[in-house]
DNA sequence: TGTAACTTAATGACACGACACAGAAAGTGG
DNA sequence: CCACTTTCTGTGTCGTGTCATTAAGTTACA
């Protein structure tokens, strides 16, 4: 198998073990991974609009996490409100109830990124990240990893 | 950002923005990355029976992947039919157009590898590798990566 | 032989994830 | 003031992914 090959095939066993292992982490907090994001995002940038949101957010790349959010104000964990000088916009809190669930999340994500630690131990993790941010550079989901992690603006070949 | 925090979010971004662009290429031979998947397995080990395919995708690490062979069914481009010997069991192959689709799937692929190779020359794809090895080794994703590279039974640390 | 344990596949339920389209609200030109 | 464009959000649709359950077939064993 060609290398560029088992990348790509390694790339995607790796998310969808670590999304398994994630979920099941989550399941007792009962929010899913793409809910515990928005709640960890908003924890940290309240308030954020909903195609702001949408640019942070590394799962669902391109529109708008309606349905997302949705689901967790149904779950009264976040509160919608329209926006007072434009009524397009959305302002997007957490509620008490977020905000506790969003610490829980925090933890059990500790625990995942504990474990990728250990499994990985005596690799070299700086090599690992710069091939990865290469490989995204310049797409949305790349984007908004750079975001996140202060690497804002031009992060490797895009002015 | 915590650096196994960044490797979540970078893997998780690499899949999201590679599955998108597969799916692009393959938009006009009007099939699916995961269907893609099947399918070109399937020309290298057919005949497969609906669990066995199941061990080798890498997408769908948990069950049998009888929905996802439903529609390439419906497609005409797979074939299903009763096994023999023990009736539970089924056996999948090709159609000829199956044949026809899963050649030009490879090329699709090919050129998405070349976009990688491109997109991280001047990176040590060795070390990279390894580092994903060893984060999905014993996880079911990881060991059908392992079966499909051809480095079958213990990848890493598991007996 | 007869039944209990196991394997295999199918299916129901729920939540994504991507695309395309619809519709309201703000800004813009005349 | 009125059309026109742009921006932002909501929604329909399709195809996964994952878990749990069901049903059918086969094997092991008393």
């Amino acid at each position: 198998m060609e290398p560029a090959e088992e990348v790509r095939f390694l790339i995607l066993a790796a998310q969808r073990e670590g999304n398994r292992q994630l979920a099941q982490g989550l399941r007792p907090l009962g929010v899913t991974p793409a809910q515990a994001e928005v709640l960890r995002l908003l924890a940290e940038r309240q308030p954020l609009s909903m195609s702001g949101l949408g640019a942070l957010l590394v799962c669902e790349s391109g529109g708008n996490p309606s349905r997302l959010v949705d689901r967790l104000v149904t779950a009264g964990l976040v509160r919608r409100e329209e926006g007072s000088h434009d009524r397009r916009h959305v302002e997007l809190t957490l509620t008490p109830a977020g905000h506790e669930t969003a610490r829980a999340v925090a933890a059990v994500e500790a625990e995942l990124h504990a474990g990728i630690g250990d499994a990985t131990a005596g690799h070299d993790v700086d090599a690992v990240l710069a091939f990865l941010r290469a490989l995204v550079a310049g797409q949305s989901a790349g984007e908004a990893v750079a975001l996140r992690a202060g690497r804002a603006g031009a992060p490797t070949g895009a002015p």
